[in-house]
DNA sequence: CGGACTTAACGTATAAAATACGATAAGTTT
DNA sequence: AAACTTATCGTATTTTATACGTTAAGTCCG
């Protein structure tokens, strides 16, 4: 056994938003470098890694490149290794867009958060990428589609251990806005009430002076999220999962 | 810019072990090619990713290279990318080693846990590393230092989100024993009491006929670990952390 | 041998959090 | 104006966390 070499580094993004009724992803078309291949046009966006560049460097790049956003909630999720993850055309493909010779490519699966705001939308659109439902993606380009998978768990779980949601929400939301975004996410239905209560008990959110306009319905409150109150609860307690919250 | 070439993916592994007092790390003694090095001499079991070979794969080998053991709690943390995590004498030390000519090395964190009987114990000294207190560990080589503060952190997270105690522990222990670690890992005072009942309300542990012997006081209850239970728990309900606990 | 000592194991009382669900309010739609 | 929808407040119940008292079963030491 050789120790490999000849390799490539790339990173690549799972970018989410919500929409209010449901998470959507970016994915970019690819271009072929010749009109009959049958490989999936649907990618993530993703990079090779640059000299004196590390990581998450590259995927700050990517996601500024794709989306128009700096400011964006980026996390490293696992890292795809199998030796043929990108093999034959594919890897043939990757070779001829780059430009390079690499006879492997690992790459780093990254998930990021935005606001879906008409400035982002636009930026993307009128880039040529779209956002798409995640339920209706059935196949993406080389192992794409599993690092999407991925991501989705991967939010899952962060959605219920940290204040995530707020990334996909705009400043100022309802406090139903965020439950259909848990809802919608981790797919269970939620008591209104109660997440009133334990949301707004939890002292998280501050009330706005604006409220709702032109909904068939009581408008509701619109809130900010107050991160400041948060880092503060976090420093106070640690919190549980398995053997839950205890002080001690 | 260019795309980085010529590099290198290595792993490397902090691995854990519980002596029942304390956490230990296992720790390897570097051979230098020229001995007036002052690179420091101790670091975490690593190696080249080769070809044909997944970064699990890796990491499972240079465990059971390690440790001798086989079937061990491995975990992929994050990924070291710095462009000058090894440059200069280490970079040297690393090409000189391997007898490859890398520019750049990226590592991905594991991190293992294992159970520290008499067996792995002799293992591992018979092959000259050592189980090292990771409290008493000041420096280590390259940026291992910073490898083992990550996995120091990542543990305790897990340690409160999932079982991963067990692996720690011998197949039979005491609930005090299981209590000892976390509170040793933790760092946290554990009310006994509380302790035994809020885990023996999980279902999770089964009591064996065996009791201590030989202790001078009343002979505790040894138990095993109830997987299956954990698992249909975990089925049954999410589990959250920051909007704790909801079913609905 | 007997008392001191230590931790195991059980129990009880209180406080805090989760959950189920009733009732009213404030808008739009028809 | 009645129907409809969601917001917002409230209450009762159950579950879980926390604090801490008590007895049991051993060893240790004189």
């Amino acid at each position: 056994m050789t120790i490999q070499m000849n390799q490539s580094l790339s990173v690549d993004c799972a970018v989410f938003g919500f929409n209010g009724k449901s998470l959507k992803v970016l994915l970019i078309e690819r271009r072929y470098y010749k009109p009959d291949t049958h490989l999936d046009p649907l990618k993530l966006p993703g990079a090779m890694i640059l000299e004196n560049e590390t990581l998450p460097e590259a995927a700050y790049r990517v996601l500024e490149e794709a989306t128009g956003l700096k400011n964006v909630y980026l996390k490293q999720m696992e890292i795809f290794s199998d030796p043929k993850r990108v093999s034959g055309e594919e890897l043939e493909w990757i070779n001829r867009y780059h430009g390079i010779r690499s006879e492997r490519v690992v790459t780093v699966g990254y998930y990021a958060l935005v606001k879906l705001d008409a400035r982002t939308v636009a930026y993307t659109t009128a880039k040529g990428a779209q956002w798409v439902d995640v339920d209706s993606i059935q196949r993406l380009a080389m192992d794409h589609k599993q690092i999407l998978t991925t991501a989705l768990s991967v939010l899952c779980r962060e959605m219920l251990q940290s204040p995530v949601a707020f990334e996909l929400l705009p400043r100022k939301f309802t406090i139903r806005a965020l439950q259909n975004l848990y809802s919608a996410v981790l797919g269970i239905e939620i008591d209104n009430r109660n997440f009133r209560k334990k949301i707004l008990a939890s002292g998280f959110l501050t009330p706005t002076s604006e409220k709702e306009q032109g909904v068939a319905h009581k408008p509701a409150q619109y809130y900010t999220f107050n991160r400041n109150a948060y880092k503060k609860a976090v420093k106070e307690k640690l919190k549980l999962g398995f053997i839950n919250n205890w002080k001690y």
